[in-house]
DNA sequence: TTTTATTATCGTAATATTACGATTAAAGTT
DNA sequence: AACTTTAATCGTAATATTACGATAATAAAA
């Protein structure tokens, strides 16, 4: 359904959890892959290299600034795109983190 | 609505928000915890540790064999539970690769 | 064999997500 | 001022997700 229930985990899973929704969509691996590809900030131009609408684009683009990882700041009559540095070495750091804590498994039951 | 439209992507992006996806929900990554905490197979007991109902973590525990995290053999009366050593790294990889990509951006506009 | 324990699946309701076209909003351009 | 460009938002339909209780399925235990 939806229902969330999320005030009962705690918050760094929470969170991480955000993080990973927001990744949770090619279309939006695909719009920060354009951002990370240029290391600078795009202005425009997303729209172009994905084969959705412009409403839909804009729909992920919010997501993924709802979730922290990007920025959008107004620039004239464009609005200019690029990655959140803090949030993304947050999201980077609490990925990692949980990712390394894995160590084989040591019996053997699977 | 759900749409997909994931074949107008590339297979890696698809793959990388296929883990992402599965990492996405607070209850899933609770439930990667406890296989992480102890570095062994988890037959049962999963249920819990959950402020959850035993048919959905159920669920989420489908979600996260479907996306490949974990695999799930039957074990007598239980079911034994543990990370998908191969497809873990699969996902570390991906991700760590996405994210170490990054490089500050060397414009002023965001 | 009946009972018990454990997990998956079914049915279902509520909410969220994804996608699109149409419209709006805001700022440049003519 | 009227027009154009760009991006957000609205309205919508279709599908997916999340949650639960109830039921089924399986194997161990009695």
């Amino acid at each position: 359904m939806g229902l969330s229930k999320t005030e009962e985990f705690v918050q760094a899973d929470i969170t991480l959890a955000k993080y990973a929704k927001a990744l949770g969509h090619p279309a939006r691996i695909a719009i920060l892959r354009i951002l990370l590809e240029r290391n600078t900030c795009i202005c425009g131009d997303i729209v172009e290299e994905l084969p959705l609408s412009q409403s839909t684009v804009s729909q992920h683009l919010k997501e993924l600034k709802d979730a922290g990882l990007i920025k959008g700041d107004i620039e004239g009559k464009k609005v200019c795109y690029c990655i959140n540095e803090n949030n993304w070495r947050h999201a980077q750091q609490l990925l990692q983190s949980m990712f390394v804590s894995y160590t084989s498994c040591n019996t053997s039951c699977c």
